[in-house]
DNA sequence: TTGTAAGCGTTATCAG
DNA sequence: CTGATAACGCTTACAA
């Protein structure tokens, strides 16, 4: 490894020097600070992160804490941040807290000692950890009072609540994975609220809510709107298993539009987080952390965009019905 | 922070000897080292890893580069590398080459300048980086010289062939994502051997390929082999718009056996990786290389698992001709 | 414009 | 058994 006192030593200067040429803060001549650079260069001087680490109290890296990392979230979160942090000339060390609370703890603790300047957290569903000491932000959703900054779960599910509402459904089964989970409680309160007064809705979770789903269909329902897309294809797949299809017999909806809600057919209807600005923001307001300001940043809910596909269509009864009209009309 | 320094002065010794009793290593007296121990967790020691990295050269720290982190399996490995380091007392800073052979390049330095021991390559479609003077494994498939470990993508598709073969079907349809990618030529490679010589198979690849399917088993295949889950849920979708059924019509397989497989109905028959297995050869060799071994290991193909679900059957004709044998035996 | 020197927190060597 | 002390590579006042 070249280190500045290598160079320095073959160009006859100071260590000093080299630092200053290199980086450009002291005052060097012109013609001296060419000179090493080039010889930096030709010797593929790397300078040791250790080093300025332990100089400046900055390591340039960024811890992610994640509930799960096989959560179908993870690598779009994942690249985003990297990417963000990348063009701040930071990087991004990974934890997995695998669904326990207790390792939630113990990452982050980890991540503290091998030296992180921020951590962004991704919280275990129903916790809220604290790191101790350490700049941090929290990605989760807008009814958990530590969020920093959240794709705005509760207006996705409106917005597909009143997509299924003006469509004609009045009767909804409303799916979701795991009722401990504040986003998809935020996801599925919206959704009720998109749907209005007007329309009763069935909240069932998990594999037990999928099982019932063919059995609320013939007890009424029209459509099955899923907390997340892999649950929406589950649901798809008891539908086809009973008989049902989709959007014909029942209107499907899913949530965070995955590569899979492509793949499937009909293509799902569901809606997207813009990850991007969430990790943007993320990393903003970490680095204002990290500087020192006071965490007084009101918490960001980034909006979703309602992707429209073929899985969602008029119930029914009601376009029979318009049928209907239309023939009475021109007749 | 709490330093060395500080507890030292604290109790009245050397900063040798608290490193010494913290450590275990020097010899120091029950007495006092117990004495230290207390006194540094009341004090919430946390020793200082840039200062460590500096002195001994080791930051502890690997870097994982990855083609594409949204690549679907890179969860499921970057869970398993993180959980073999972590065991290890490795920490993982994660690096995007984002679907770009220049940014692979740029990623690799990226790391190695901020002072990782070592790093786990999944390289690119294609490409075969070779990292300058620090240890490195790449996970890639068999057929790349350069993979130090890798599932066994040829014997997974030959598992995978004999299986169909197994049940009757002569006439295959071979479906591909992208024809540049090593890991998906062996895949396919694979499945033509374990097809065997009496079996025709027709090779499509991306979206075109996708499309012909149907088409295809018009002209008399009754199997569509996908290498992987996802291109097998858009084959799928294909062919139930074309009105064909799985697995009456048709017998449909993926590859890696992701979590889609069991949600899709029918459930998919794939073939899943041990990427467990994977990531701890992986870091075995890795920190072997690192203590200064030479680079002899020979690369390890793990092998795949069949996962039989209820995508795949018999073929239509074959199960009828069966049918009427057995009532003619029974007659 | 350049050099000197101190110090970041550890560990390792060598005396005491 | 314990303590000085140097050294890792870098930054940054401050002095020349």
């Amino acid at each position: 490894m070249t280190s500045l006192k290598q160079i320095a030593r073959d160009i006859g200067v100071s260590t000093a020097t080299v630092s200053n040429a290199l980086s450009g803060k002291g005052r060097v001549s012109e013609e001296l600070a060419t000179r090493i650079r080039t010889l930096a260069s030709e010797l593929g001087y790397r300078p040791s992160s250790a080093a300025r680490a332990l100089k400046t109290g900055q390591s340039g890296i960024l811890g992610l804490v994640m509930p799960d990392l096989t959560n179908p979230l993870f690598p779009r979160i994942a690249q985003n941040l990297s990417i963000a942090a990348e063009s701040r000339g930071l990087g991004i060390l990974i934890a997995d807290s695998r669904g326990d609370a207790a390792r939630q703890d113990e990452a982050l603790t980890q991540l503290v000692g091998r030296g992180v300047d921020g951590i962004v957290i991704v919280p275990q569903k129903g916790t809220s950890p604290v790191p101790d000491g350490i700049p941090a932000v929290v990605i989760n959703t807008a009814s958990d009072p530590r969020t920093t900054v959240s794709a705005d779960h509760l207006g996705g599910g409106r917005q597909l609540g009143t997509h299924i509402a003006g469509l004609g459904h009045r009767e909804v089964v409303l799916l979701g994975g795991d009722a401990v989970s504040e986003v998809q409680q935020d996801r599925i309160r919206g959704m009720i609220e998109g749907l209005g007064p007007d329309a009763r809705h069935h909240v069932a979770w998990g594999e037990a809510g999928l099982d019932a789903v063919p059995h609320l269909i013939e007890g009424g329902a029209t459509a099955v709107m899923a907390t997340s897309d892999l649950i929406a294809l589950g649901a798809h797949s008891r539908l086809s298993r009973a008989g049902l299809s989709v959007p014909g017999d029942v209107s499907l909806t899913g949530f965070d539009d995955l590569p899979l809600a492509t793949a499937m057919h009909p293509e799902l209807t569901t809606i997207a987080q813009d990850v991007q600005t969430i990790a943007e923001h993320a990393l903003d307001v970490l680095a204002r952390r990290i500087a020192g300001h006071a965490p007084d940043d009101p918490s960001l809910a980034v909006p979703m965009r309602l992707v429209l596909r073929t899985s969602t269509a008029v119930p029914r009864a009601l376009s029979r019905q318009q049928e209907t009209d239309q023939q009475g009309a021109n007749s």
